[in-house]
DNA sequence: TTTTTAGTTCTGCTAATATTGAACTAAAAA
DNA sequence: TTTTTAGTTCAATATTAGCAGAACTAAAAA
């Protein structure tokens, strides 16, 4: 496993970038590296070398990935080893994903709206706005997906 | 400001969803009371007695908040009370904002896929793939969104 | 049977975050 | 002029998250 100093730096820049969409530092590092790595299949103990992490933070880290099913891994015949790999091969379903966490978002917003008082009227018409444009979303979602797949081929 | 049990539970409820997506705690509650609370604009004291907060706590919370642009402020003739209300009203903001940072999550994954080597073709076709996509729906929503208004008049 | 491998789990430490309380400030009101 | 209001800022404390190191485990290899 070798990564030149340019690697490093792109690793913690993704790194950073994984932070602010709320994952932790180790996990972070490990899904960066695992994008940015010449090598796409890593085991245990190349990524906590590569990332200087102890074995309990490599082990935590990965197996919240696997749980998160943001990373994956295979295994080879006769070899005990786990190899880890980014799961960009499946993004269709982290997006699939995302747009899940939407339904949960409109519920709890029209949940909002339902014990609201009737006289503060602007208020609750921009929050049934907003529901009523995150369920617009969610049906529209998948027909721009398909539009997209279509001007691919 | 009389919050009945219902309001409260409801409060913590959408102030667990909003930690979840990387809020602090006492950002989300407020964030959540402004959303909740029957009186749609509150000063700084109700919302700090509300949520029993203390005095710098609320403060923070409140700044942090107005320049995120999460929350804005009112004020009144003749009071020297600021009363906060959520930024619901302009969600739309708030959707155009999100758009724009997935542009740069576009650019880093290309910048990661251009230091790429060659060899590992499939995880560099996905790569491609999902800044194809990223890019095509910084494109797309806008249209979306427009189509979405157009079938509310 | 012993050793090695590929991890996991536990305990405690450290560092970052969040929160409090108290002192402070600037403007307005009395 | 003094007091009150509507906050802010600072120092100290509490809470939490993340990580390291060491001990442990289960399966395979020697």
């Amino acid at each position: 496993m070798e990564l030149t100093e340019a690697h490093k730096i792109l690793i913690e820049k993704l790194g950073v970038m994984h932070e602010k969409s709320g994952m932790a530092p180790a996990p972070s590092r490990v899904m960066s590296l695992l994008l940015v790595s010449p090598i796409t299949e890593l085991t245990f103990d190349e990524i906590r070398e590569a990332l200087s992490l102890s074995k309990s933070a490599a082990s935590s880290a990965i197996n919240s990935l696997l749980s998160a099913n943001k990373i994956d891994y295979i295994t080879k015949p006769g070899d005990r080893k786990r190899y880890f790999r980014s799961n960009v091969i499946y993004w269709e379903d982290q997006v699939k994903q995302n747009y899940k966490g939407l339904d949960l978002v409109a519920d709890m917003l029209e949940e909002v709206l339902n014990q609201r008082p009737g006289n503060t009227v602007d208020f609750n018409n921009s929050l049934s706005e907003v529901v009523h444009f995150l369920r617009y979303l969610i049906t529209e979602m998948p027909k721009v997906y398909a539009k997209w797949e279509e001007s691919r081929r």
